[in-house]
RNA sequence: GGGAGCGUGGUCUAGCUUGGUAUGAUUCUGCGUUUGGGACGCAGAGAUCGCGUGUUCGAAUCACGCCGCUCCCA
């Protein structure tokens, strides 16, 4: 009895299945009345907060600042950059009423905030004393999807940040750009332990509107790539639609230099993902709502006064240097069956407190992500509590980085590409700069250029698709 | 875009073929005993059987329509 509890599937045999279980019995989110949507609880709520509160750090220090948008557009503005809206329109929510009255121009459920925003700049920016603005707004954007929903990773409404900036001239919208990419990466990497490639997408994959958009991209278990983050390039192709104009110091009048930029909640997506096992969520010490769940264990009214006692002194002396940690104190529930709740939800590092540690003046750890557990004097803890769950973030990003590495290989021809792609890998594969080849390749075998890394020229290799001399080896994976 | 499955107390579920307002477990509340890997006893609470229409003396069950959710494949 009891296994039914918890997940009752294993990550490993029925992938889907299990990521679904883990997100709602782990009481991260929940699903909404409407198809589609979901509800954050407050677990959910909580990591959203520390990638948030992580990222505003990193964008105040740059010179970013908050702002906030309607959630509404009319359609005349959404329109105006043809791209842009061609590439949206098949997932725009429109309200068309208020009341019963038919409204005049519709009104769109921001996909996302571009054409709005510029409207604005266009209307702050006179001279060059203005730039760069550089924006951030904190909301949620809203893409129908219609089939194929999933939380945290395709809902039709989501949590996210946009930034957008505006400068002079290329280089600095260029450096913005690959600034914010390489401040996402190490939010990741240093926040949720997901190790991630960065690079540029293709062509073809770019955001609609962009010049060009750079990626940074991780490798899920079931071996398709999640797309993390992204940091678009717009160089003057909304300015101009947008009038986004400034007066230079010889007050010449030229078009500005754009960027925009995002992540979202999918980041919690990849995390529960790439870190969860058979027991439900592991998670990253950094975000954890909790990072510590202390465990009383007693037998007697006289060995549970003392322990309650001790419990709490720790609690307290934990709290004074800002760890998460909770007491659980629940009188109905054994301990054993705590263990397996805390470990449900991923809780980093359980203390688990008895008659039996108490007489050696001990205290036992059992860490979430390995499962191991030892004995800890007392005296000191604070010290060990605070390296340990370093370690214990260390130790699960050194883990999803060796899967990482191991999964990416390199591949000079179609067969072995598909036989690759079977086994769910990264695939770095040698193609021409005919955009046909890339389109036919995603036809035939569902995977798409995820990222072109840096250095990833090459010209002394025959394309996978028509032999014929490549260009480049980008990485290929099938895609969320 | 194509396909499959499902909808019954909070959760999981029996009943549906062969119509008679519902089975069991878990959860929840109270009391007591328990507590080192998913404890137990007793008492109690909790359901317009997804929605609508029809057939019928009578519908969870039959018919038709609708809605919703999940999964798989492109």
């Amino acid at each position: 009895m009891g296994k039914e509890i918890g997940i009752t599937v294993k990550k490993s045999e029925d992938f889907s299945e299990w990521y679904t279980q883990t997100v709602i019995k782990s009481e991260l989110a929940d699903y909404a009345p409407v198809k589609g949507l979901i509800v954050l609880r407050p677990d959910g709520y909580s990591i959203w907060e520390s990638l948030k509160s992580s990222l505003d750090t990193k964008f105040a220090a740059t010179g970013h600042r908050n702002g906030f948008l309607p959630s509404l557009i009319p359609e005349s503005l959404l329109a105006k950059e043809k791209d842009h809206f061609a590439g949206f329109n098949p997932e725009v929510f429109w309200v068309t009423k208020s009341g019963d009255s038919e409204l005049g121009d519709r009104l769109a459920l921001r996909p996302t905030s571009e054409t709005l925003a510029y409207t604005l700049f266009s209307k702050w920016i006179r001279s060059w004393r203005d730039l760069p603005l550089k924006i951030n707004f904190w909301n949620t954007a809203l893409r129908a999807e219609i089939k194929a929903t999933k939380p945290f990773l395709r809902t039709s409404e989501f949590l996210w940040q946009e930034g957008h900036t505006v400068h002079m001239n290329m280089e600095e919208a260029e450096k913005e750009v690959t600034d914010i990419l390489s401040l996402y990466k190490k939010t990741v990497e240093e926040e949720l332990a997901i190790p991630v490639i960065t690079g540029k997408k293709s062509e073809k994959e770019k955001f609609v509107g962009a010049v060009y958009t750079l990626t940074m991209e991780s490798l899920m278990p079931d071996g398709k790539a999640l797309q993390m983050g992204t940091s678009h390039f717009l160089g003057q192709n909304f300015s101009k639609p947008f009038d986004v104009k400034y007066a230079d110091k010889e007050n010449v009048e030229s078009y500005a230099w754009q960027t925009s930029w995002g992540v979202s909640w999918r980041l919690i997506g990849g995390m529960i993902m790439v870190h969860g096992d058979d027991k439900g969520l592991v998670l990253p010490p950094r975000v954890a709502p909790i990072q510590v769940i202390i465990i009383p264990i007693y037998y007697s009214d006289e060995d549970k006064e003392k322990i309650q006692k001790i419990s709490q002194e720790i609690e307290e002396k934990l709290r004074e240097s800002k760890i998460r940690v909770q007491v659980d104190n629940r009188e109905q529930l054994t301990p054993g069956f705590k263990f397996n709740d805390w470990e449900m939800k991923g809780i980093p590092l359980r203390i688990e407190i008895g008659p039996k540690d108490l007489e050696k003046n001990k205290v036992t750890f059992a860490r979430r992500h390995n499962r191991q557990k030892d004995d800890q004097e007392i005296v000191g803890l604070v010290d060990r509590v605070i390296s340990e769950l370093d370690k214990i973030h260390e130790d699960m990003f050194a883990d999803a980085k060796k899967i990482l590495d191991d999964k990416t290989v390199e591949v000079n021809n179609y067969d072995d590409f598909k036989t690759e792609l079977e086994k769910g890998r990264l695939i770095k594969a040698p193609i021409c700069d005919n955009p046909k080849c890339e389109e036919e390749i995603k036809e035939e075998t569902s995977a798409d250029v995820r990222v072109i890394t840096e250095n990833s020229s090459d010209t002394s290799s025959k394309c996978i698709k028509c032999s014929n001399q490549s260009v480049i080896r980008p990485l290929f994976a099938r895609g969320y």
